[in-house]
DNA sequence: TATTGTTATACTCTATAACTATA
DNA sequence: TATAGTTATAGAGTATAACAATA
């Protein structure tokens, strides 16, 4: 109960003594969004684009609706993403046989190898990055990274609340 | 040099072993913001507006395009958030006897005591996220976190390029 | 003429509402 | 009637361009 103020960020007491998480996380967030733009931009993906083949990639969706929700974009927002998607080929858009107002969606060996070379690409900059921090400072910051990024409080938060 | 796969994220190996770092931060970023909102609005804050105190609290400025620069506005944005923290005797906004043309904006006294106040606020209710990580990890975080974000080519990765 | 701040305009992104087809 | 998907419309947020004041 009792640790230190440079442990906990001095919060009962005076002036705070670290920049507010959100000040420091998301100018770094539209700093690595503009460091993927031009390898995205060289594959002709739109994030969003890239976010469906990561998604697809890793469990096959029934919905478009689900897929949505599961990047959380609109359900009219990835239309046009999944039209040009699959007219390139890169993923399959099936009506479902059982109920054909359901579209079956899925990756291509195409779309899985682009999905590959472009985050590939993306994380050998990622690692130049990381490659500046002290190693210690780098595994802690990935695992902390990591535990937050899952912790439902967060993941959640944005849902549709009442009606 | 011969780092193992776990600790760099196998890169050129074959798949990745790790999330995308964007796809981890940017919506962890997301969730913070929105964490911080009913904060802000019990106060009258908007981000923006909050991020303009931040920034006065630690160096009085002298123009508002240095203002804008600095929180990586646009210099047409901030100038309805000046006239509202003005209005509200949160900043002084005076002309420069010595170039009339620019605005000497520093934070009054009150408009202190609201910073301090909301980033408490907002910093206790970050710490209780923090908390929920291994102390450990915690302190790497922070420390990789301010690290990262104190890196030039991040900070200043997007000026007017040329011309 | 160059620069600071301001106002007016246009553009981009996103969400809301209306529509079609299946059930 | 309810739901999946689509299209059309409107709104928020942002940047660009034109303007006024001062140097």
């Amino acid at each position: 109960m009792a640790e230190n103020a440079a442990d906990r960020g001095a919060t009962s007491e005076g002036r705070p003594t670290r920049p507010d998480l959100a000040a420091m996380i998301v100018p770094l967030g539209r700093a690595l969004v503009a460091a993927e733009q031009p390898i995205l931009d060289a594959h002709g993906l739109t994030m969003w684009a890239y976010s469906v083949l990561l998604h697809l990639d890793e469990t096959p969706i029934r919905t478009q609706a689900a897929l949505a929700e599961a990047i959380r974009a609109d359900k009219t927002r990835i239309i046009a993403v999944l039209d040009d998607l699959e007219s390139r080929e890169l993923i399959r858009r099936q009506p479902d046989p059982e109920d054909r107002r359901v579209r079956l969606l899925s990756l291509t060996a195409e779309g899985r190898r682009l999905r590959d070379a472009v985050q590939t690409a993306i994380q050998q900059g990622e690692e130049r990055l990381l490659a500046r921090l002290p190693a210690a400072d780098r595994a802690g910051f990935l695992k902390g990274l990591q535990a937050l990024s899952t912790l439902p409080e967060l993941t959640r938060g944005r849902g549709p609340s009442a009606s």
